[in-house]
DNA sequence: TTTGTATATTCGAATAACCATATATTATGG
DNA sequence: CCATAATATATGGTTATTCGAATATACAAA
């Protein structure tokens, strides 16, 4: 993958929330990760399909849900500046609320899926 | 600075070139950023501009000549990026070929300043 | 002041990215 | 089969990004 399609993966708020929420868990289902970002489906898929397109994450089905993860193959320069910019912004809006969110869905076991 | 417009400015393989220049070398001016990525002045002018705008690099004049640098007030996470990307990529194309034009231009004195 | 070199900016066109809304698709449970 | 939940995609419209070409500005030296 070409370096300027991987930061243009992550020049989007939206999916740069994703992968921080996805570096921080196994994996997630869509209906987790738009809560978590209090995003729209639509939103919330399209730019996690695009991610997929550019082999950033991958996704498997269990039954209805859909299941995204960061992408096994991430050459280990990505998954560092992942996680270079989860330390740097992980604790800052809109990063840390969205892990919020993302626990507070867990604990109350409102999870979809 | 949103995390999302530094990713911006790296999501351009011009741009991401030209501050993996600036990475190797304490400073450098813009003929000769625009030799070694062998690319037109205006566009390297250009996107050195956005750089600026968006505070990841600094310039001052010197005579005639602009002198562009990281910025450094860069914080410490984004620097790391940039370091993480030239330790994956800095070897492959375009951006080995772009330090061995640098160093050519550099051994050969044929450096505009 | 004129010329040349270095750098910056502007303009127009092509393309790409983005979002909201609506609609499909796939699977589950009755 | 039907209804519902989860997910994906398509459509239409707006805004952003990019580039080449042309032009402008800044400085130096003669």
């Amino acid at each position: 993958m070409e370096a300027d399609q991987f930061y243009k993966c992550l020049a989007n708020e939206t999916r740069l929330r994703c992968l921080m929420l996805l570096l921080a868990r196994d994996e997630l289902c869509v209906c987790d990760i738009a809560d978590a970002l209090d995003a729209s489906q639509p939103m919330t898929s399209r730019h996690l399909a695009q991610l997929r397109t550019c082999n950033l994450v991958s996704d498997h089905r269990k039954g209805q849900w859909v299941y995204y993860s960061l992408h096994p193959g991430l050459e280990s320069w990505q998954r560092a500046v992942l996680a270079t910019t989860q330390e740097g912004l992980g604790t800052e809006a809109p990063f840390g609320e969205d892990l919020s969110r993302l626990q507070a869905i867990e604990r109350q076991n409102r999870s979809c899926c």
